[in-house]
Formats: C-alpha cells, sequence, structure tokens
DNA sequence: AGTTATACCTAGCATTACTAGGCTTAAGGA
DNA sequence: TCCTTAAGCCTAGTAATGCTAGGTATAACT
C-alpha cells in the first residue's frame, strides 16, 4: 500500500517514533503500525539498515539490553544532534506537504 | 530545498499539474513552481525523462506543436488511463499524508 | 519435536530524481 | 553583424534508498 512513496521521509518516521524512548528494532516496527493508524508495515529489511545509517550518521545510538526473559535486544535512542534533526525533518515534512496539498489541490 | 523528499509523489505532481490542459516540459516547471507557492523548482533532468515514462506507461499522450512564434514543442495531456490514476494518486497521497502526520505528531 | 513469535542481520535489486552535460532556435543588445 | 540570453528539448551516468529474499538464534507453546 505504501509502495515506495516513504522515500526521502523513513528517517522522520524513525525518529519521531523513538522520541523520548528508548525502543528496539521490532517494537519500532509495531509502534509505526500501530501510531500511523496500520497506514505503514515496513518490513525488516527496510527499518534495519535504516537504524543503522542512522547510528553511523550520529543522530541514533544503541546499546544491547538484555531483558528477564526473551533474547537480547539492541535499543535505540536520540542523541541531542538526533533530536535537532526531528525537529528540521518535522518542519521539512510541514513544507513539503504543503507544497504538494497546493499542487495537487487537496485539503486546501 | 525539495532535495528527494519528492521520491515518489513526482508522478502526482505533474498529473496534476497538467490536468486539462495541455503543456509543453518547459511549462510544466513554470506551473509547478507557480502552484507550489515556491516549494519546487525542478530541474529539466527531472522532468523530462518522468514525462517520457509516463507516456511510455501510457497515463499521457504528446504531440509536436509548432506556434507561430518560437520553436516547436512538445505538449502533454492526460489519457483517460492518466485520469484514472490522478484520482488514485490523489487518495493515495491523503492516506500516505494522514500516516505521517499521525506518526510525526503534526497537523492533529 | 515441531511450530510460532520474537529478534537481529545482510547482499543484491529496482526505482527514481538529480547532476552535468549537449543541442537548437529565436530575440535583443552592442 | 556578432554575441548573449532565454526558451525548449534531450540523455548518460550517479547516488540514494527502500524492498525482496534469504539467513541466524532464542523462547514459548503444543
Amino acid at each position: 500500500m505504501s509502495a515506495e512513496m516513504l522515500k526521502g521521509h523513513l528517517d522522520a518516521v524513525l525518529l519521531a517514533t523513538i522520541g523520548d524512548d528508548a525502543l528496539h528494532g521490532y517494537a519500532i516496527i509495531e509502534a509505526i503500525r500501530a501510531r500511523s493508524g496500520g497506514h505503514f508495515d515496513l518490513p525488516e529489511g527496510t527499518i534495519y539498515p535504516a537504524l543503522h545509517r542512522l547510528e553511523l550518521a550520529g543522530l541514533l545510538a544503541s546499546r544491547w539490553v538484555q531483558p528477564d526473559g526473551g533474547r537480547k535486544r539492541r535499543v535505540y535512542s536520540l542523541t541531542d544532534s538526533g533530536r535537532r534533526s526531528l525537529v528540521e525533518r518535522r518542519a521539512g515534512w510541514q513544507s513539503f506537504a504543503t507544497g504538494i496539498d497546493r499542487v495537487l489541490g487537496a485539503r486546501a
């Protein structure tokens, strides 16, 4: 359904989903599905490389956590740079969406 | 400014810009710039290959026109299939934008 | 013991917009 | 006349990025 419209916006989605929490990859996928109202059901092959990319870019930090039951998880949280980037990307999205809305003649 | 967020939405932008008119490439670029309120200033290297792609896909039809003054222009208009596709893409955009808005926590 | 859900990962692919060039014709100024 | 600028079209190659399809491991449930 969300073929590849997401291109260029995935980073914002990931940063916003993690927000002030510390989430692991699998939980992020579920959170995106829930928060988007089912619009986005992203495969692991999309999420994991993207998280690595964002960590490499210094926007995310990760640590391994061993929960009481279950296997080890890699948990991600925003760095200061990531928080700043999220603010920018939110503004960027609004600007972009406004532009598209105008051209498509939708949503006033 | 519109780095490559556009990915996956350019086709909708082109179809909507042409709409019920018959426009040539150069005019399309200017129309997008105007209608988007300056948000999108797309280079020719983006527009022309995209128009060819859409024509190949049967969503656009083109013909050469010789205006009184000036050189020949290639003028594009929507096919029936293109009109149908535009309707779908408009709906697709709204669905997509709603999903992103929810995740980003912006625009209600 | 086998299946399912959780949880992580990667190589390779396909799509797509952009960069950077090139070509032609007409108009306007020096 | 010559030169520059704008209008107008095009393409080869590049870079980015999300997805497909595969693999691995652990825990819980049947």
